[in-house]
Order: structure tokens, then C-alpha cells, then sequence
DNA sequence: ACCGAAAATGTAACCGGTTTCATTATTCGC
DNA sequence: GCGAATAATGAAACCGGTTACATTTTCGGT
């Protein structure tokens, strides 16, 4: 004697109408006279009538639910920008469904494949690399898809992000207006993150001439960078500053360089990356650079939401991350 | 021109055979034959076929999706949790869709109508405080639900987590049991968590006898932290120790411990909750406790999925925290 | 070679909506 | 007050799977 949940027809028969003129009015449609809307709400009410979400994917083959696939969660970058993301597909009505790939191509590839079975409807990545075979299987089945957290205007598919290498770029500028040349640039696994590499590129590109830059790939947490930074330290060279291309690396690089004795600007200046929300506080307060997450967010599902609905097409954005200037990094006097 | 995507009809067609036996193989029916079982999966391959989800719902009245609603995501151990869920519903074959509720009723109220009304088949809730309407909605139409980061054998759902409040009195003894007399506790807002109010209600009520607690309350973030603890030094009482009901606010408290010029944990001792990750790698790690949230995740989701797959019963579990000792408190000699 | 049981396959009725098209009710101009 | 135009409503065909039941095929035993 299970109650069962109440369908369309029970509506219907309950408002002595046919299940058209109900689909009408849940739906809002407008040519429905005033008195017969509201006989059919008020046995909607009565019925606590919630329509069946698959029947109505099924009939209009829309599933008002968009993916996203992000490498890790357990980063608050991508914490804020899943954050933006999940707000502006609410407003809009629709769901997010996620899953988490580890950074791994296949395990991205069986995600979308599940998520697609689910009845995803548009497609959010992170990065440049995926499997030729998941493009492929957007390509065929024509499912929208945007490419986040980087900006590639050649890239085959849209993408809306920011510009890992050229911001790595202005931070080494930003290092050398300040007078240093030698910089040691600390960074995550190449092998795992596409961002990294152009954020590790840009920062080659721009140590040219005076400025000499030097790269300690670490693993991507706090334990890493302090252990980068004792590499940095035994290496011998004289660096004056060290730019962690994550802020979490810098984090541990505040902890490696007290232990060291080593004081921040004075002795060694540090830059990040990411501007985590505690890097204001911690001391001294750490120069970064910060990036649009949220804005990022908001950006990729309201133009995937606006092309669902209207056709409307995807258009790349290239948004900006700007350096926030704090205390960690010291200005070295010039050698005249 | 628009190649539409194969139908459980083309593959039929295709193979020869009725849809039926197409869909006996497509989910792995054990009653087909070895040949009929190639031809069909040949002619899957052939047309890329990949079931319709809406309809596989509709007619099995299985979404074969669940839903989450957190407070945060900003947060790493709702981080940790939801990966944990992720991935464990993932190995199920199920889908996560997810909801921020800004540790808002409303909202949450909000976010649950929708992800009904897309077809989430069992929720999961954080804490204990909840809309009756929910919580009558989930009732009226049966919906499997848990409660999780809370242990409450009173409720009258499920809940699977911790005992926030056992916890916080465990913390307050073990610095008891270093000598600490004096403690002051600085927690999140009251008002936006309940599991912040048991881990305050338990803290006070391990501050009996000789050992006394003071409360201080802030916002969730560094900068809370960092303000607390200037209360904390205002108030001219001479604590011992600070307690963090939340390791995001140990680190603002070593921020500002590390200003003020007092030594952790000569002068002061700190103790944390949470482990957040870079918890052990301050200077000096931090005491805190470890909290089961990747378990937590795993349970909800594995038994949840077992409920509706089997109709297994939703077991409440008390998941088990711990102290974990590092070198933020120190030990204050008897005054004999 | 034949029978009956078991295995393999097919037929068709659902699942619960949406939507086209036909039908009925209403409104308007004269 | 009547016919035409327009608005409101209903009947029924879909959407793409699953599955109970009917039918056909296979196979072991004699």
C-alpha cells in the first residue's frame, strides 16, 4: 500500500481535465484560461505533484543537466570555481552532475563516458589534454564542451580560462622590476597538469637575458614545497627570490624558510600563485597572483546554458588574473 | 543532416534482432547466447551506441543518482568527503549530483526540490538541522536520506559521522591531561553550524572542575582566527592553551601567535580540528584531530547505494576520530 | 528420430510525460 | 444573432528503453 507519487494522469483526472491542458500549465504555457490554470495548481497541490524528470527528459530529450570534470577537488581554486559553477546552473534551473578524474586521462575518459550515459547534456573540462578519443566522441555525438583554467585561442575547442604562461610571465616581470635575476621557480608535476607546463613555460620565456630562472618540480602540496625548497636552498646559487607556482607551495616554502632561519623579504623574497585566502594573512603577506575562479565558473555555465536554450554560440573568454602586491617580496638594490 | 544517435531500435535492426535481446545484452541478462551476445555488442561498437538515460529511467524508475547537499565546498574536509562519495558512487555505477547550501535552510529546501524533481533517488544531508518541510517531503515520498558529520542515535533519520561533541571534550582532555588549566576555545559561528555547537557544548562541558574554558567566537576563516586570538591576549586571562574547533583557525591563530611574539607552545599551546593537510607541516606541527571524513564519504555513499539496490536498511555508524599528537602543545609542570 | 524441458528470442504493453493536430468553446464585427 | 476568426481543450502518437509473457529453438535422454 505504498502511496504511490502522483503522475500527470492523477492530476488530471483529479482537475477533470486532460493530461495536455496539465502539461500546459506546469509548463507555462500561456493559452490556458485563468480559471482552468488555477483548478489545475490547486489539485498540483493537492496531489503534491512533482513530474517525473525522466519522462520529461525522454519527451523533450533535454536533461537540464550539464558535467563537469575537474582534476581534484581537494584545491580550493577548484573548490571556489565548482562553487560558481554549481550557483550559476542553479539560477538557470539546471544541474551539475561532477566527477573527479585524479588528473588522469583515462579515468577522465570513463567519467564523460558514464556522465554522457547519464544524460549529461554539455561538457565542462579542465586543461588542454584529454583523450583524441573523448573529442572524437564529443565531435560525433555533438555534445557542447568547453576547456577551462586555460586560454589556447588555437585550440579546436572553445576555451575560456586564463593565460597560465603569459601570468607566470608577469610575475618573473613583476620579480625583476623589483631587481631580481635569480629566480628559483618551484612547480608541480609537469607529467600531471598541462597549466603547470604553460605556467612553467611562460616563467622560461620570460627569464631571458639579465634574469635567470631555475626550475624545482615538487609534488603539489605543502610537504613538497618545503622539500623543494631545501633543494633550492643545498643547490648553492645565489637566488633572492623563489616564485611557487601555487600557492600551496608557497605555504610550505613559508614553513621551510623559518625553519631555515631565513627571513621573508629580507633574505629571500617569495612569490604564488592561485591567492588561497589565507595567503593574505599569513606573515609576511604573500604577493600572488590571483585568478578569476569564480568568475571563470560563472562564465563557462551561463554561455553553455545560453547555448542549450537559445543556440546561441560558445564564445572563448580570456580572463585576468592580476598580481596582488603584498609583503613577501622585497625590492634588491641595484648593483650600479 | 543530423546523424541522430543510434536507437536501441538501430542496433536491432542492425544485428538482426529484436530490442529485446538488445537490451537483455546491454545489461548483461545471462540468458542469451554466446553468438547473439557478439553480434549484438558488434552492432553496439558499429553505431556507437550509448542508451537513452531518460528512458532507461522512465522505465525502470531508476535514475541511478544521488544527491548531496553540502554547506561548503571551500572547505577540505568537505572536499575530502564529497571525493569520497564521488568515487564510491562511481565504482557503483551511480552518479553524484550536488547542491551548496551555504549553510542556508532555505536554500538547502531549495536545492533538495530541485534535485527531486531531477530525479536524485536518496540524499545526503550535512548535520542535524533541517527544514521539517524537507525532512516531511522526504517522509511523504519515501526518499532514502542520511545525515552525515554528525552522530545523533536520537535522530529520527540516520546519521553517519562523528561525535563532534565527544570529540571536543577528548580535545579538552588531552590538554587537561598536559596540565592545562586555562583554555581558550575559539570557534566558528554558532549560528551557521551545528556541529560547531556540539563541539562548543562539548568542550564546555569537559571544562568542569579545575580545568576551566572560555569561549571566543569568530568567522571561519584565517583572518578569524587571527582576530580571535587578539581577543583571546585582550582579555588578560592567563591561558595556557588555545583550542581551534576548526584548523583553519589554528593557522590565523598561529599567524597571530607568531606576531605577537609568542612562542608555540612554550608560551602557548595550540591544538587544531580538522588535520587539515598542511597541519602537520607548520612550525610546530600542529596537535589536532584527524576527522574520518574520506570514511564517511565511502560509508554514505556504499550504503546508500546498497539500500537501493538491495533494500539493505540504512545503518546509523559512529565513526571514530583522533587525537593525532604533534608538537603544538606543550606540558605544563603541576604547580605541586 | 522423437519428446519434453530448458534455453533463446520475439512481441507488445508499459513507464510518464510532451506535443501535434483535431475539436469544441468563445469572442468579435457587422 | 450569425458566421468567421480565435482561444481553449482533448485525443492520441510519440520519446527510447524494459520486461512479462508467448513463441521458437536447442539439446539431452532414450
Amino acid at each position: 500500500m505504498v502511496r504511490r507519487v502522483g503522475r500527470i494522469r492523477d492530476v488530471a483526472k483529479e482537475a477533470g481535465l486532460s493530461t495536455a491542458t496539465v502539461s500546459r500549465v506546469v509548463n507555462g504555457a500561456t493559452n490556458v484560461s485563468p480559471r482552468t490554470r488555477e483548478r489545475v495548481l490547486s489539485a498540483c497541490r493537492k496531489l503534491d505533484y512533482v513530474p517525473n524528470p525522466a519522462a520529461r527528459a525522454l519527451s523533450t530529450s533535454k536533461s537540464r543537466t550539464i558535467a563537469a570534470i575537474i582534476p581534484t577537488i581537494e584545491h580550493s581554486v577548484f573548490a571556489k570555481y565548482m562553487a560558481a559553477i554549481e550557483r550559476t546552473l542553479d539560477e538557470r534551473d539546471y544541474s551539475l552532475v561532477m566527477a573527479i578524474s585524479n588528473a588522469d586521462e583515462h579515468e577522465e575518459m570513463k567519467a564523460a563516458r558514464k556522465l554522457l550515459g547519464m544524460g549529461a547534456e554539455a561538457f565542462i573540462l579542465t586543461g588542454s589534454i584529454h583523450r583524441d578519443e573523448l573529442m572524437d566522441m564529443f565531435e560525433r555525438r555533438s555534445v557542447p564542451h568547453v576547456l577551462t583554467s586555460i586560454w589556447d585561442p588555437q585550440s579546436a575547442s572553445v576555451t575560456i580560462g586564463y593565460d597560465n604562461a603569459a601570468l607566470a610571465a608577469q610575475a618573473v616581470g613583476f620579480l625583476a622590476s623589483f631587481g631580481h635575476e635569480r629566480i628559483a621557480v618551484i612547480h608541480g608535476p609537469l607529467e600531471e597538469s598541462d597549466r603547470t607546463v604553460a605556467r612553467r613555460d611562460g616563467a622560461a620565456s620570460a627569464g631571458k637575458g639579465p634574469v635567470a630562472v631555475e626550475f624545482f618540480e615538487t609534488a603539489l602540496n605543502v610537504a613538497g614545497g618545503k622539500r623543494a625548497v631545501a633543494r633550492v636552498l643545498r643547490s648553492g646559487h645565489p637566488f633572492t627570490a623563489i616564485l611557487c607556482l601555487s600557492d600551496v607551495l608557497a605555504l610550505g616554502t613559508y614553513f621551510a624558510l623559518s625553519e631555515a632561519g631565513i627571513g621573508i623579504p629580507n633574505q629571500m623574497s617569495v612569490m604564488g600563485f592561485d591567492n588561497l585566502d589565507w595567503s593574505e594573512h599569513v606573515a609576511p603577506a604573500l604577493t600572488t597572483i590571483d585568478l578569476p575562479a569564480w568568475q571563470m565558473g560563472c562564465e563557462v555555465a551561463s554561455q553553455l546554458v545560453d547555448h542549450l536554450e537559445r543556440s546561441t554560440p560558445v564564445c572563448p573568454i580570456l580572463l585576468s588574473g592580476k598580481i596582488i602586491e603584498r609583503q613577501s617580496v622585497g625590492r634588491i638594490p641595484p648593483a650600479k
